[in-house]
DNA sequence: CCGGTAACCTACCACGGGTAACTTAGCGGC
DNA sequence: GCCGCTAAGTTACCCGTGGTAGGTTACCGG
């Protein structure tokens, strides 16, 4: 019954946009290990052998999902902490912007903290992008208390990208009911603690 | 060439013993994905349908031994905090005590943090761990604060979750050059941001 | 010594990742 | 306007691995 289907060729570089944006919303739907590569390739309406033509594997594609959701992590970050004035305030405006983008894309967000880690390569590009984070935040860290040990500022920058991470989980697993947490008061969660913290240290 | 198997038989109990032993070694070294069941048996030196008949499925076997690894985490932090005299001493108590099951049980470490993702049910578990670990610490900071909104304690327990995971995986992560921070110097990293923050709020 | 049960194995299915080889849409040259 | 070349797409297949049906045999109680 259905029309016999036309063919219809489509440039590459639109085509790996539209396999990008299927395999995002397959992805973070199913779940990555229940969602078959037909499956994406039934979305875009091409066959299987198209996204292997542009991915190489499953694992690929997952890889190619995750760079694109870090580099606009990066970005929104990078640019709400560019227009702060002073370490707190480029840790309290990153921070934020971190939770406003995962809130307002929340399939790439589940796909980035609860799907990457199956694969290694995914799980390696994520801890690369926390890496990004932490050394940020070293750095700040560095400039509001010059004369603590690498050691200690690197141990703090984990503490610090680790509460964001699962604050962010948090608040993306609350379910329906009970309206969450929002961006702006898990921020300031995190500064409480974290940068009160960091004030008073051996003053 | 090689003697005809005998065909032990074994008893039950013991049998599910060995063949969670096994599932942690080759789960936690191949990686729950690569690991075929097959492997999982031949370890054992039985056969595939005995491990479904244990634990039904792959991911029941994973299951299994995630309850595991709980049950004995749960366990070893307590029996710390409960050594402990006032909130502050009880937190310290519990993270070292934390840490350093994780050092002392290197696969079981990883197959919770890096491999359990994988399965909901699994994810699923991790988080009932957290979940645990979260209402404890809150019910600790709820001691110290007596009077922050609830919403704010589980904000700040989160936090405080978060950041043992990160620091667990960043010990954890560090490849074998530069002998890697001690638990007791992350327990130190943690307990300077988080609870110096605590205690000087707004005072 | 002998029956019964439960632990075990052989042989198989189905499904999904991945690939080889063929087809054809659509653009450039004449 | 017509032709051919290239790259986009397809069909049809392989094989590894999770999972299972049904037969086989070791051990325990009588």
């Amino acid at each position: 019954m259905q029309t016999r289907t036309p063919r219809r060729r489509v440039a590459r570089a639109e085509r790996e946009r539209q396999i990008l944006d299927a395999a995002v919303t397959v992805f973070s739907g199913r779940g990555y290990q229940n969602a078959s590569m037909d499956a994406v390739a039934e979305v875009v309406g091409v066959t299987k052998p198209v996204l292997y033509s542009h991915f190489g594997s499953k694992e690929g594609l997952l890889l190619a999902c995750v760079a694109r959701v870090r580099t606009e992590l990066l970005e929104v970050t990078s640019a709400a902490a560019a227009a702060a004035d002073g370490p707190e305030d480029m840790l309290r405006r990153g921070t934020l912007a971190f939770f406003s983008y995962l809130d307002a894309q929340k399939p790439s967000w589940s796909l980035l903290y609860t799907e990457a880690s199956v694969s290694p390569a995914a799980a390696a590009a994520l801890e690369e992008i926390r890496a990004q984070q932490t050394d940020f935040i070293a750095g700040l860290l560095a400039a509001q208390a010059p004369d603590a040990a690498p050691q200690r500022l690197a141990g703090w920058a984990h503490v610090i990208v680790g509460a964001c991470e699962r604050l962010a989980l948090w608040r993306g697993s609350t379910p329906d009911c009970e309206p969450r947490t929002s961006a702006a008061d898990a921020t300031e969660h995190l500064m409480d603690l974290v940068w009160t913290g960091l004030a008073h240290q051996r003053s």
